[in-house]
DNA sequence: CGAACACTTGACAGCCCTCAACGTGAGTGG
DNA sequence: CCACTCACGTTGAGGGCTGTCAAGTGTTCG
């Protein structure tokens, strides 16, 4: 659990980028990227805003409630954890973010991050300067639409889970959106790998780690799903959708 | 619980409207209006681009779920609440918006209104086209940066209440909430009408109406505050505050 | 005055949390 | 290769908070 600094950009990382083009295509810009409208001067303004950082490890922080905030990332390789840890030590997690998610956005009111990022496995993260790239959507409309648009989804995801839901529709909620998350860029979308521990998922959803225990294997008894340590598998996609659907609002 | 269309700029009702500048003052955007870095020709643009609608009364539905969005609003006299209807019928209260709060900027994602917008008593709205607000915040940093701001805002608030608090932390923290929200406009703090059922509040607290009377019994029981039908006076603000903390993260 | 509605109060049950113990797999050192 | 350790996950028993159902009270309005 090493504190480690937002670090700037690192010249010995991007040159083992490989091919940006394909990195953008999953990147939470795309849209505002590759969108037909924007210029070609605009697009490279985008680009050369970016700083590539990481490697971070297991456990790694990358930021910390009440640093001062200056920049988004959107997350290009790993699972990304925010939380917020009470006076009493206690800990919240506020989410999971996968590659091509932006991370970074509730910080923009109030100029410093209300929580903290911990990265769940290897992370890479791509960096943008949030006062410029302020200055970049004054001038680009795509973007300052982009920028509008995340943050307008994010107000409605943080609601999702408000709901006063059974721990089964919760559990089922959070599969089929990490699945459907994963499917976007290209996994599997009925089996896949947990990054992230039970205590974790139970504290995200507002359960006891038991409980979650409990609802898997429940789950697994009814042939809706097979589960082996961290790896999942939806046996009976319809069912688990149907759970979910009231949570997801479908 | 009439429909009634979001209607378009009313000359009669302007003429009504007294002092403007009175007004801007208790806006949402009111520091981005009367920031010193902002210019006159702006400004100017911004107060064009208002439209003042209303009345609604009580029952009113401003706008419905699915409508197509092309503007938000800030109100400007009375309560509003958002809120979804699910399929069985069941509502889920999202918030309520007392004068000065801006409502729709979770609309901006998707391009449709993603919930009802509904007046709790008689509701006077400053409304504003959200392409032309675009626009105009590419050319007023100040404007933009007021709307990165609300928006980010929002995403935090709608986690606060997803935690698992028990009802007389929710409780708590809603009287709080509104106290503080109804102080900023001038009221008084630690005495105020509730202007919605306490059906509306059990349901947005995520618990039930009788939960609700029986919590805010034993708070008059116990001395933390007097409640007569919708009036409500906080006795000893300390306690209360204290059983928010957790809430409100503090 | 009566009806509709909002709110309150009481009894009971159910879901999930807490506490506790146990099982399992990965890493380590002998 | 095996024993050990430790974190993680699972399983079981019991209790508390809150939802549900039901009935009663008070207020507003026609």
């Amino acid at each position: 659990m090493s504190q480690v600094p937002f670090p700037r950009f690192n010249a010995r990382a991007m040159a083992d980028d490989g091919d940006d083009l394909q990195f953008c295509s999953t990147c939470a810009f795309s849209h505002a990227c590759l969108s037909q409208g924007m210029d070609k001067a605009a697009l490279m303004d985008l680009h050369v805003l970016v700083e590539h950082v990481g490697p971070f490890h297991a456990g790694d922080r990358i930021f910390s409630e009440g640093d001062a905030f200056d920049a988004i990332a959107a997350v290009r390789a790993g699972t990304v954890k925010t939380c917020v840890t009470e006076r009493d030590g206690h800990e919240h997690v506020l989410g999971f973010h996968f590659p091509g998610e932006v991370i970074g956005l509730n910080a923009i009111d109030g100029h410093r991050y209300p929580c903290d990022a911990v990265a769940l496995d290897t992370v890479m993260l791509c960096r943008f300067s949030f006062p410029k790239m302020s200055m970049l959507a004054a001038r680009v409309p795509g973007l300052q639409r982009e920028l509008f648009r995340l943050l307008s989804r994010d107000i409605g995801r943080a609601a999702l889970l408000a709901g006063d839901w059974t721990a089964d529709q919760r559990v089922a909620a959070f599969l089929v959106g990490v699945s459907r998350r994963l499917a976007a860029r290209g996994f599997s979308p009925n089996r896949f790998q947990l990054t992230m521990a039970r205590a974790d998922i139970a504290n995200y959803l507002r359960l006891a780690p038991e409980t979650v225990s409990r609802v898997l294997r429940r789950m697994q008894d009814t042939g809706l799903l097979a589960v082996d340590r961290r790896e999942v598998q939806l046996l009976d996609r319809a069912q688990v959708d149907a759970l979910a659907a009231p949570v997801l609002r479908e």
